[in-house]
DNA sequence: TAATTGTTCATTAATCTAGTTAACAATGTT
DNA sequence: AACATTGTTAACTAGATTAATGAACAATTA
């Protein structure tokens, strides 16, 4: 269940434009620098996340990316759907991309026993992540979103 | 971030199984059969559950597979694990398999921005799929696990 | 021993991931 | 206008993963 590469990198690249918010334009030289990101690689990203609406860019001296909203306009579900998909485990519970799975034999039934858990990892999964916001990126002490206020145990469950 | 095709016929072969627990083994290509499986590569998927320790298997006439635990004690986080790897969305906050991000401009500070919201992204899952079992696949109101009371809002969130 | 059933291994086609390369377009500076 | 700077687009690729298939083999029971 990880997410790729082009996500996690997206969400770097979104850390240094968020810190340069409000301020200049920044360069995807400066940005791969930074964050280590292939060039490339990170330009195909840049560019994806421009057609999504998220970023605009200039060229020439002085050009480069910008966030096209403020920060906490910008959820994290939206920067990893725009990129890797639906958030959803399996078709048949995602909101945004919903595929009846041809191949199932309950998926016509009004109950598949599978369903309930997996529409509750989709709820649990885009609760976290439409939540936090690029705001929660910058200031000192990493913010964390406001669904945070769980026990918080010392146990670790496990993975 | 959808699971495995594999994943999803284990949990679907693992109901069939579940229906027929205490009862008699069931066969490869009765379940291959029923839930529409390919019959090859359900076996591969039976193999890795029972040396996972999930499932027994005997040959032979009136053999096939069993649950080798009470359904009530196999989480569908065992399960997709064991198939599928860990449910952390990015390694270093894996509980199960945890790597440094070795490229990560952060990987040695305290502080790495992306860290929390994957960290909550992680638990999320881990609390839904560790809380259901096999149990709540049977039963004919396919019920659900515990950890449901949420309001259960009528809104749709999106994906 | 013959039939039934699971086991293992090798192979594969298609797709996805994570990139690379190279030509091109827009913008700003001189 | 010429040039440097920056973003844009498309084509390509190596390697891994996914979703299988097929064949030979081992165990169990009748």
């Amino acid at each position: 269940m990880r997410f790729s590469k082009k996500s996690e990198y997206a969400l770097r690249a979104l850390l240094e434009l968020t810190q340069a918010y409000g301020q200049r334009p920044v360069r995807r030289s400066d940005i791969a620098e930074r964050q280590q990101i292939p060039l490339g690689f990170l330009e195909s990203i840049l560019l994806q996340l421009k057609h999504a609406g998220v970023l605009a860019s200039r060229s020439g001296v002085g050009g480069g990316f910008r966030l096209l909203k403020k920060p906490e306009q910008i959820s994290l579900g939206s920067i990893i759907r725009s990129l890797d998909g639906p958030l959803a485990p399996i078709p048949c519970v995602s909101q945004t991309a919903f595929r009846t799975c041809e191949d199932c034999p309950y998926a016509n039934e009004p109950e598949c026993p599978i369903k309930a858990p997996m529409l509750d990892v989709r709820n649990a999964i885009s609760g976290v992540l439409d939540h936090y916001t690029l705001r929660d990126f910058v200031g000192r002490t990493t913010r964390r979103a406001k669904l945070t206020k769980q026990p918080k145990k010392k146990v670790i469950v496990h993975t």
